[in-house]
RNA sequence: GGGGGAAUUCCCGAGUGGCCAAAGGGGGCAGACUGUAAAUCUGUUGUCGCUGACUUCGGUGGUUCGAAUCCACCUUCCCCCA
């Protein structure tokens, strides 16, 4: 099976800009390929995470990945799919998020050798000479056209700068620049990044004549058409000091059940056959497969003893309800302590720990029933804790169904 | 450059002198039902020493017994005309 039939077969290609010729490009020769990622903060999240993914199957089948880190591009921010314009930042701030990716982005991809190159944007973008950059890219560019993409619709409504208008100039002026001094020939994508790639297919068949290709990948979205690898806390990072290696599998455990098996194909090396086996599963036989789900990802992104640990950590939480050692803990004084018990009320306790973020917050937990500490349910919000209690080493205090942590008096 | 409009709690968005810690929706959290899912229903969602007090409605000052609401100035944003 050719690494194009793989893609394909796992329902991660979306757009292609000339099927038959990528296919056959992939199936015969050694092709350079290119995916950018902007350095919009200081840490990848599972959004990029597919793309690696992608990146990471066509290297195993032997093709050339430039990744290429837009630290030009993010001066500008690309305007894509959102309704607002984002928050210009800082040169200093720019520099300093592509250093978090360039580190990030070893662990997935393999550099040695000359396999895969990193390149960053900024070295040709920012020194560009504005007029020279309107006359040799610029005029290539229809205004018109441009207005009527699709991903400068809901722009049309709030607003669209100049600024961020030129975004699809730099990222084509990227491509035909890899292509002239790389030999790049195609960049991938998300879907999202149709437009753009567009741009930069048109530009090098129009200033330099070549042929090159374009193709996007499925975004990581819900059978609802939501983005997926948000959470109310923000994205789902790949920093484990950002999102832990346990919240990182406990979001994947509880995907929907109508999106593991998009998830297994997209984010996991599990060969095709037996994800087809494993979507077989119904009802609660679904736990199953989506524990391997997120043992999988966890594994690839954490590593194994991390993806060992969490799984290790959700197992004794809901399955035996018993004490792990991975649960996230606090560290209690002997002062936190009132001299009549010596005791800390419950309050005191869910905010020292952090499970409320105020002691309203505490408070209603409780008289809404969602605090128990060791496995007795707290009726009051007077109760108190008894330092004696400690004695046995820890205590457990588990917020609602799924959050549980452990507290213990140094 | 000229004219008009807007800024409200996590988000959207009502509120135009006291009945406002501020409608409604979204999101979040908790409870019920479950499979650590989804859907649904219920409660809750500024802070605290919590049957009360305190701080909030872009900023600063003012009018008033009393201001998210009125006035002045400032800041930011949007729209129309050029």
């Amino acid at each position: 099976m050719s690494v194009f039939d793989e893609l394909e077969a796992r329902g991660m290609i979306a757009q292609t800009t000339d099927r038959e010729k990528i296919k056959e490009l992939l199936e015969n020769q050694q092709v350079t390929f290119y995916i950018g990622f902007d350095p919009t903060a200081d840490s990848l999240h599972v959004g990029h995470f597919v793309q690696l993914m992608v990146m990471a199957h066509m290297q195993r089948a032997g093709h050339k990945p430039i990744v290429l880190l837009g630290g030009g591009t993010a001066m500008v921010g690309d305007p894509t799919g959102k309704t607002d314009m984002r928050k210009m930042m800082t040169k200093e701030t720019i520099a300093y998020h592509v250093e978090c990716f360039k580190k990030q982005m070893s662990k997935f991809i393999d550099f040695s050798d000359g396999k895969a190159i990193m390149v960053n944007n900024a070295d040709w973008l920012l020194n560009l000479n504005y007029i020279d950059f309107l006359r040799e890219v610029g005029v290539h560019f229809s205004v018109n056209r441009m207005l009527t993409f699709e991903c400068y619709k809901s722009r049309m409504e709030n607003g669209l700068s100049f600024l961020e208008f030129n975004y699809m100039l730099m990222q084509s002026y990227d491509f035909y620049y890899l292509n002239q001094n790389y030999g790049c020939l195609m960049q991938l994508g998300g879907d999202d990044q149709w437009s753009n790639i567009i741009g930069g297919v048109e530009l090098c068949r129009r200033k330099a004549g070549t042929e090159v290709y374009g193709m996007t990948f499925a975004l990581l979205t819900t059978s609802e058409g939501k983005k997926m690898g948000k959470t109310e806390k923000g994205a789902v990072w790949l920093d484990p000091n950002k999102t832990t290696p346990y919240e990182f599998f406990q979001y994947w455990r509880n995907v929907n059940d109508a999106d593991v098996v998009k998830c297994l194909k997209l984010l996991t090396f599990i060969p095709l056959d037996e994800i087809n086996e494993m979507a077989k599963a119904e009802g609660s036989e679904i736990n199953k497969v989506k524990e391997r789900l997120a043992y999988e990802v966890t594994k690839l992104v954490h590593g194994k003893d991390e993806a060992d640990k969490a799984l290790e950590a959700a197992r004794s939480v809901f399955g035996a309800g018993s004490v792990s050692e991975n649960m996230p803990t606090t560290e209690l004084s002997k002062e936190d302590f009132s001299n009549d018990g010596p005791a800390i009320s419950v309050i005191d306790l869910l905010v020292k720990t952090n499970l409320a973020p105020s002691k309203g917050e505490a408070r209603r937990l409780i008289q809404q029933g969602g605090i128990s500490v060791d496995d007795r349910k707290v009726a009051g919000i007077d109760e108190v804790v008894l330092l004696s209690e400690f004695e046995k080493g820890y205590v457990i205090i588990r917020k609602g169904k799924k959050v549980y942590h452990k507290a213990v008096v140094k």
